[in-house]
DNA sequence: CGCAATTAGTTGTTACAACAATTATTTCAT
DNA sequence: ATGAAATAATTGTTGTAACAACTAATTGCG
């Protein structure tokens, strides 16, 4: 991007923006998830266990774009409240594969449409070509972001 | 937004994606503002106390984009390293006025610089006009989260 | 004036997130 | 086949966030 161009008070930064937006939808999000008895990040982490059943908890955090100690305390959560289960892996026994119980895939199927709900409300006024624009650049913040972790970090 | 048009995995969540680059600029902004002492979030309300002088937490809070608990434990986290100051409202015994420490400013001065180039960094390849775009649009989704929030609290 | 409602800030609780360190298992290179 | 390196998951610690409940000071209405 440009240099000289915005001034930057934090006014201007993206980073803060996408802080402000993120905790928003979050909130948004919580208050109409919980009669279901899910928070915002739990479904995200059960959407993701109900796309494909006895993933191992590794695929599940890559998926759900969270490190593997949060993926397990959010399992550990999911699991007390009994929406999923977690078998030994047969072939490696150091991993888990992560299935959704009854109860799980009932609350899955209450909340997709509340988040799907909650997005349209949240971007109302958006046609759908600025919707996915919108995701595409997310996506190359996400790729740049990731192209300068990893060198950083070898 | 067009209803029929985003089938809806969470690879299409707008509220997901979000979280994911919000996180991902954070990590990375955590990372280099580590050796100036600074967290990204604490930095965002030094920010705000650096661009004016002596405005009480409340004011703080809503330009931070934070409730109040959270500011406040934020501004605990600055008072322990020495970074600001807490003064006693003198027309409000309520309140604190709310200044940087001569180190403050000095974190502060480090800091932006940092952000700057991190955000930067992370929008590569996106033009100016992209990127206010870009912040127009969240601001149109706080707008209407905000709008969403506000009857149904009433 | 006087007391109820409001307001500024704090504290408690629960839930996420990042990082580091640890355990248990598996893989690989000799 | 064996010991070192890699891998899956967990645990510990610190920091952030939302919500509710609370204290203390202030406002404003009758």
């Amino acid at each position: 991007m440009d240099n000289r161009e915005h001034p930057l008070g934090l006014d201007h930064s993206l980073g803060f923006a996408l802080g402000v937006s993120y905790r928003k939808i979050s909130a948004l999000l919580a208050s109409r998830l919980r009669p279901i008895g899910l928070t915002p990040e739990q479904w995200s982490v059960l959407a993701r266990i109900s796309e494909k059943d006895g993933q191992i908890q590794k695929e599940i955090a890559e998926r759900a774009g969270k490190d593997k100690p949060t993926t397990t305390r959010i399992l550990d959560g999911l699991e007390a409240k009994g929406f999923i289960t977690r078998k030994i892996g047969p072939s490696d026994r150091r991993s888990f594969e992560v299935s959704l119980t009854e109860q799980g895939r009932n609350a899955a199927e209450l909340a997709a449409p509340v988040e799907r709900d909650t997005i349209r409300e949240a971007c109302a006024g958006f046609t759908a070509e600025q919707y996915r624009t919108m995701m595409k650049w997310l996506d190359a913040i996400n790729s740049n972001v990731d192209r300068i972790l990893q060198p950083e970090t070898e």
